[in-house]
Order: C-alpha cells, then sequence, then structure tokens
DNA sequence: TTGACATACAACCGAATGGTTGTATGTTGT
DNA sequence: ACAACATACAACCATTCGGTTGTATGTCAA
C-alpha cells in the first residue's frame, strides 16, 4: 500500500474517533442510527445553540459517521453504519496484535523448549543477576 | 443506572476516543499490545522530543488503554485488551441501535399494511470475503 | 410577495491539545 | 559517591475545539 494511502487511512481515523470523543456527538449519532433527524430535531434537545448542534452534525458528517439528505428545507441526516463498522474494525485490528502477542510467545517458547522464563519479550537486554 | 455514573461511563469513553483520536497514540497503542515496551523505547521511533511521547503515553494511561510496570529504572508499558474490547462494545451497541430501526420499520409496516415503501436493505446480504 | 422557518457559515472567545525546553527525582553501574 | 540514564512534570506557545452571536441564503405557506 502506498504511502499517502496510509496517511489517508490514518487522516480518516483521526477524524472518527476525534468525531466519536465528544458525548454529544455520540448522541447525536445513536439518534440519526435509529432513524432520520432534521437538523433542528436534533437540535431542539440539547441545551445549546442551534449553530452548536449543527457544527456537531458537520463533524459528524466529514468523518463520514453521517450523511444527509435534502427533503423541503430540511436536512434530514441518517447514521453511516459502515463508517461505525470500520472504526470497530480497526479495533478488532487492535485486539488482533495483542492476540499474535500470545502466539509470539508460545513460538519462542516452542523454538527454546530449555528457556523456562520471562514471559517479556526482548526488546530489552535482560541482565541476569 | 444512577445519572453519576452514566456520567462516569461517557467521561471515560471521551477519555479513550480521545486518547484513539490521534496516530501517534493509535501506533504506540499497537506496539504496547503486542509486547512491553519502556517509555524511552517508544519515544525512540517517533521524531518529536522524549516529553511528547511521554505525554501520550500518560494519555494513554489515563484512558485505560495502557498501564505501566516497574523494572528498575524504567517504566514497562503494555496495552490493555479489555479497555480496547470496552470500546469496540460501544460501536456494537451502535451498530445494534441501526438495526433495531430496521425492526421499527417492520413493526410499523405490521401495523399499516397499506404502506407500499421501504427501500432499506436487510441486515447486510454480503459481508466483504 | 412576503414572512417564517431551516440551514449554513463567519467571526469571535476561552479552554484544551500537542508540541517545545528546562528542571527535578529516582535508579543503576562503576 | 557519582555520573549517566529513565522518567516525570512544569511552564510556555501556537493551534484546534466547543461554544457563542450575528448574518446570509434557500424553501415553504399564506
Amino acid at each position: 500500500m502506498k504511502d499517502e494511502a496510509i496517511d489517508e487511512q490514518e487522516d480518516r481515523a483521526d477524524a472518527m474517533f476525534r468525531a466519536l470523543a465528544d458525548r454529544t456527538r455520540r448522541d447525536i449519532l445513536r439518534r440519526v442510527l435509529t432513524g432520520e433527524h432534521s437538523v433542528s430535531a436534533l437540535a431542539a434537545d440539547y441545551d445549546m445553540s442551534f449553530a452548536a448542534v449543527q457544527k456537531h452534525v458537520a463533524v459528524l458528517e466529514r468523518a463520514g459517521l453521517l450523511t444527509k439528505r435534502r427533503h423541503g428545507r430540511e436536512q434530514l441526516a441518517h447514521g453511516e453504519v459502515e463508517a461505525v463498522r470500520s472504526v470497530a474494525s480497526m479495533l478488532t485490528e487492535l485486539e488482533g496484535l495483542w492476540r499474535g502477542r500470545i502466539a509470539r510467545i508460545d513460538e519462542l517458547i516452542a523454538l527454546d523448549p530449555l528457556d523456562p522464563i520471562d514471559p517479556t519479550p526482548p526488546p530489552h537486554p535482560k541482565e541476569k543477576p
């Protein structure tokens, strides 16, 4: 994979995690995942200005977690479940790395059955006291 | 559940998502999930000061995504896979809301069989191979 | 056409973030 | 005891963030 593509992927990840790192936005996302809501319908339930909520919606939209559809003078927002899944899969990947650590330890033990100690992988030189 | 408990939960979610919303921290988390690393070992691989990396590690630690263990003069950091899983489960919950939306639409149709619409696809016909 | 509504966006402000350098404290090896 | 190392933390700075108010544009209804 090309480096710029990796950067893009990381940019997307930044945007999505950042968008999720605010409870108002998580709440909005919950609501638009259960069904379409206009921006003002969403804004009605929060103790802040319409503009503030509109900006939150824009953040979610830029992160790809939500899209909008025009309906008359309203913009109906709905959650993008595929984007949510893609975030979830990043975390699954992290879990996979952890699982791989176990496998690596097993491998080490298998390769050198004489060494009975130290589950720590060897980035650091180990001293024998 | 008590309101303060909900707030605490949301505070934790804020901290975890925010901690994940930085590519350097995600990279550090990947590394400490595959095995223990001292803070300076981690810092060696990034083009920023040691103090900056140390702060990133502190952010991950405050979010509960990483814990440290003293070993001599070093602090060995390792990833907390349970915390990663808890974030993943929040996203799974969001997905569940979306799935519930379909059920709700079905229910409406059942109540009013005259309504001919619903372009919404069923849960997901095809998964990536 | 006009007025009310829905949305978008700019300008501004205080607080938080991500980086820097510098300093303090504990640990180790000689 | 001491020099070098590993870590922590404070102070500072530029930028971003989350909120505000105000203004502009588009759409509907009468």
